[in-house]
This record gives structure tokens, sequence and C-alpha cells, in this order.
DNA sequence: AGTAGCACCTGATTGC
DNA sequence: TGCAATCAGGTGCTAC
């Protein structure tokens, strides 16, 4: 679930709670939250305890915590996952939640701290894994943790709201192949970041049709369409980000007010802030989609790629 | 190489 | 009331 402004606003959170701290005890307590650890929990433990936590970092919607400079405690939160902080020894700490998944003791400028890791639908994981430097690392990178990346990150293209990332850049990377638009935002391998709600409102903001294919948008469009998912997102990000429910929370447990200002995704049927054209929904690519029938046309020439496939 | 489809989960909500 | 179907913010693997 969580985006990229979620997942930025989580490690915002993080960044003072952890930093500097040193990890005391972890405690799993549910084994398939470790991924990619050949020796599960009890190696994610091993690797964990008596390590320094340096910082909080994040690529898209990959966060780790680097433990110097060769390692990190990577997450994804998937989409349900959160961390939670409680500024108390765990014995003081509540109860841990029924989706609590993971529970970390902290020891930081002499106080211990409790950090939790809940998820209740369980897409998202945790691991201890190599940092890696990669071929398009920022020279002289912003600080030390930027310079490298984790392994599992590798493959993930820099994110939309990256420095380096420019709206020519994006063009490039987006007007690739014959899918539709909507698809090749969510593509975390061209510009990260990008998940199922602020695809639908970017291309609701630039008017892009969803279905339009990638290789048929001119630079132009690219370009407005870059600049769409930086407002949007900037947006979504000075509000703590979006939440509907209990889902997404930060890591104190409050929710994000975007929602309030979503224009297109979960208005089916409502009008459109723009023309009154309600606002029509559809399953693209096995994801919901939401746009403005009125405002985002898709072009006569490429609806005929609609057509009935032969075969 | 690029793309489509599905698998991985739990829980809330909707409909019969 | 009960039960089944549907839906949800994501990623990655497999098979074409």
């Amino acid at each position: 679930m969580p985006e990229l402004p979620e997942v930025e606003t989580v490690r915002r959170g993080l960044e003072g709670f952890v930093t500097g701290a040193l990890i005391r005890d972890v405690e799993v307590r549910r084994d398939s939250c470790v991924r990619l650890t050949p020796g599960g929990a009890d190696e994610f433990r091993g690797r964990l305890l008596g390590a320094r936590i340096v910082g909080a970092a994040r690529r898209g919607k990959f966060l780790w915590l680097p433990l110097g400079a060769e390692d990190a405690l990577s997450a994804h939160l998937g989409m349900s996952g959160q961390f939670r902080v409680h500024a108390v020894p765990a014995d003081a700490a509540p109860e841990p939640h029924p989706h609590c998944r993971a529970r970390f003791t902290l020891e930081r400028e002499g106080q211990e701290l409790t950090l939790d890791f809940l998820d209740q639908r369980t897409f998202g994981y945790l691991h201890v894994e190599d940092l890696v430097p990669t071929p398009d690392s920022l020279p002289g990178g912003q600080g030390a943790d930027l310079a490298a990346v984790p392994v599992s990150v590798a493959h993930i293209g820099r994110d939309a709201l990256d420095p380096a990332v420019t709206p020519e850049l994006a063009a490039r990377l987006w007007r690739r192949g014959t899918r539709g638009i909507k698809q090749v935002l969510l593509d975390q391998t061209r510009v990260s970041g990008i998940g199922n709600i602020y695809a639908d409102e970017a291309l609701w903001l630039a008017r892009i049709h969803p279905e339009r294919p990638a290789d048929a948008l001119t630079a132009r469009q690219a370009r407005e369409l870059f600049d769409a998912v930086r407002a949007v997102m900037e947006r979504a990000l000075a509000q703590g980000g979006t939440s509907f429910d209990a889902l997404y929370v930060n890591v104190n447990g409050e929710s994000g007010y975007f929602a309030r200002d979503l224009e297109a995704y979960g208005r089916a049927g409502q009008p459109c802030a723009r023309c009154g054209t309600p606002i029509v929904r559809e399953v693209i690519g096995q994801r919901s989609t939401h746009w403005c029938p009125q405002c985002q046309r898709r072009p006569r020439r490429y609806a005929q790629r609609r057509g009935p496939v032969s075969r």
C-alpha cells in the first residue's frame, strides 16, 4: 500500500528515532517476515545483535537502515507494513499488536527504545543484506547512505523525487514499450516510487489516458506527466501521505491527510473536479484504475489497438 | 526482450 | 445470521 510519500514519511520518522542506536534485542514473532535470508530468523537476529544503525535511507518504496558502510537492515512495507516506535524499554512498551511481526529493542544515548514492525497482509518483509555500489550512484552522493544501495534494491530505478531524475530522463525511460502508460508508471525499474494511487492521480493531473501506449506519448506529454507525478507526491508528502484506514500510519500511529485531496483514485461515479464528468473505474493490468473520460481522452488512432486480437 | 498472468497473505466489506 | 465472493496501497516469478 504505501507508496513513495508514505514510505518517505516513515523513513523520516525512523531517521530521528533510530539513528545512532545500538540493536540490543531482536524478537521475530513470525518467521516468514524475514526473507532473502538463507538462515532465516536466526541468521537475521545474529547479524543484527550488537550492530549500530547509522541512518535511514530509501529508494522508491524500498527502505533500509544502514549498519555502517557494508550492510543494512532492509525493509519493504508491501501492502500493509508499518513501523511503530515507542520511546520506552520493551517491558514498558504496549503489548505487541496482533499484527506485530518483529520487535526490536534499541539503545540510544543510554535510553532503551522499542521498535515494532507490523504487517497485516504479510506482503512486507525484513532482511539484512550487503550494500553494493550501483552504476548510477550520484557522484559524491547525498551522504554515504545514498552512495550504495542494498542488493535487493539494485535493480530498482531512481525514484520520482530523486534530484538526479530530470523530466527528460523520465520521458526517455517511460516512452518505451507498447503497454499502457499506467502500467509503465508502476514499473519500478524505470522511475520508482509510483504506486496505484499516485499513478492515477498524476495521469488525471496531466490529462493522459491510462491506456495510452507508452511509446505513443509525446516527449512533451511525458515531461508534463513527470511534473504531475512530482507535484502530487510533494503535496502528499507535505500532508504525511494518504491514509484510508489503519493500514497506513506514520511511526507514531498517525494518519496522513492526503486522501481528502485525491481527484481520481477511489472517486468512481463522482464528478471530475475540472469538468464534472463522473470519474470511471476499470481494472487495467489487474489494478483498479480511475480516470475522467472527458479530460483524459483516448486518441482515436490508438483506440484501434484495443480492438479484438486475432489469434 | 518485453509482456501478461498469477502467486503470495489477511481482514474488511458486500451480496445472496 | 451465515457464508461466499470481492476488494485492498506491491512485488516477483514463470511462461509465452
